[in-house]
DNA sequence: GTCTATAGTGCGATAGAC
DNA sequence: GTCTATCGCACTATAGAC
């Protein structure tokens, strides 16, 4: 699973060369990383509207006037960060699932890889989450449409599963939602979890189990 | 269960009748209720940091000078909020679960009672979420606090249960984790379950269905 | 491309009239 | 008690030197 702040950063500048001033793609490419970096590592500590752009001039080692060769506004900085990162998750933890078919097993995927993406990019997932409603509507209806999206291939696994008759009949939004919720715990209480020493692994068969203990028939758990 | 917005802040005039500048009780207490309102209100929309006095002064009818009667920084206004709060919601939640002593039964009235707690205190529940991470290290960790004890209170009910054999062997530190996360669910999602409809019936029975499911030996369910 | 310096804005907070 | 008026400051954003 090649996928790192580096590689969306690259991603990013090649997609929109037209908008970034800047010429030579390995500078664009270094400095927009040390802007998203440190944009991350501010934001999730006080917050997007708390981290001035002094501070983040401080962190990225740019000057307040090399900031805006890569955006032209603090909104706009917060909607690349949004958007890029969203759409790589999306892509990732769709291309993983299709790799099985039995309901069963898809389900454990899809909890643990999420789990993995979201421990890989713990910034990222946090940032998405209480950031999402600084957005402007429509940039804030994309968000909406993440969550729902995410908790829909839950959800279209677990209805699969009723129709095979691997899990029981069963409210399957209802499902999908503590699910998702279960999930979304991981990043949002980091704290909580490095102070217990709980590995993303534990948290991932744990999860699994309750997940399983509900939707299974009991002959089959 | 008598608690509201007006109750709340009937309680934090009368324990801090010294620091608050107006005299008369029945003026300081209508006041207070119109700014934390307003705060709330705006704060759950965009955030606190985004809410500038001039927003707060014009939707709570008070001038920008008469705010400062009632508290005398932001910074102090969002402590109010929290600890205020944060306090009424712990002994509530301890008044009712005391009432019942089987855990099977304590561990249902723990999580309908903290859904419909949050139900009716929504926009405080999720200010408490959304707001902690701003305040200062002394403040915060009292946040952190209480996120520990809400799950301390399930995490006994379950170990409590295993020991009576109600309940089989299982992580009960991380099954309360993923139980205080479904509950919050309800109220940091509002937007979803209110677009589907679902009442916080309907989901408090969900919710107690999946811990069930996971915590009950089979023979039992 | 990146810097420094600064323009222009809106903020939190306060003083003083009523 | 509450208001209006205003202070000083920190912010976003930009202009112009290098």
């Amino acid at each position: 699973m090649a996928v790192s702040i580096d590689d969306l950063c690259g991603e990013y500048v090649r997609e929109h060369r037209a908008d970034i001033r800047i010429k030579k793609e390995a500078v664009a490419v270094r400095n927009v990383r040390a802007i998203v970096s440190a944009a991350l590592k501010l934001s999730c500590r006080k917050g997007f509207d708390a981290m001035s752009l002094r501070d983040l001039s401080r962190e990225s080692g740019l000057s307040m006037g090399a900031l805006y060769s890569y955006f032209s506004s603090k909104e706009e900085l917060l909607v690349l960060i949004q958007s890029l990162g969203r759409k790589a998750v999306e892509r990732i933890l769709r291309s993983h699932i299709e790799g099985e078919s039995e309901p069963r097993a898809r389900l454990r995927v899809a909890v643990r890889t999420h789990l993995y993406l979201s421990e890989l990019l713990k910034d990222w997932f946090y940032f998405f989450f209480m950031e999402a409603r600084r957005l402007e509507d429509r940039f804030r209806s994309a968000a909406m449409q993440s969550e729902l999206l995410t908790e829909g291939i839950i959800i279209d696994i677990l209805d699969e599963g009723i129709r095979a008759g691997v899990f029981h009949e069963l409210n399957s939004a209802l499902a999908g939602s503590v699910i998702k919720a279960m999930m979304q715990d991981w990043y949002l209480k980091r704290w909580k979890y490095a102070r217990r020493r709980i590995s993303v692994d534990e948290y991932a068969d744990f999860v699994i189990s309750v997940v399983e203990a509900f939707a299974m028939e009991p002959a089959m758990v």
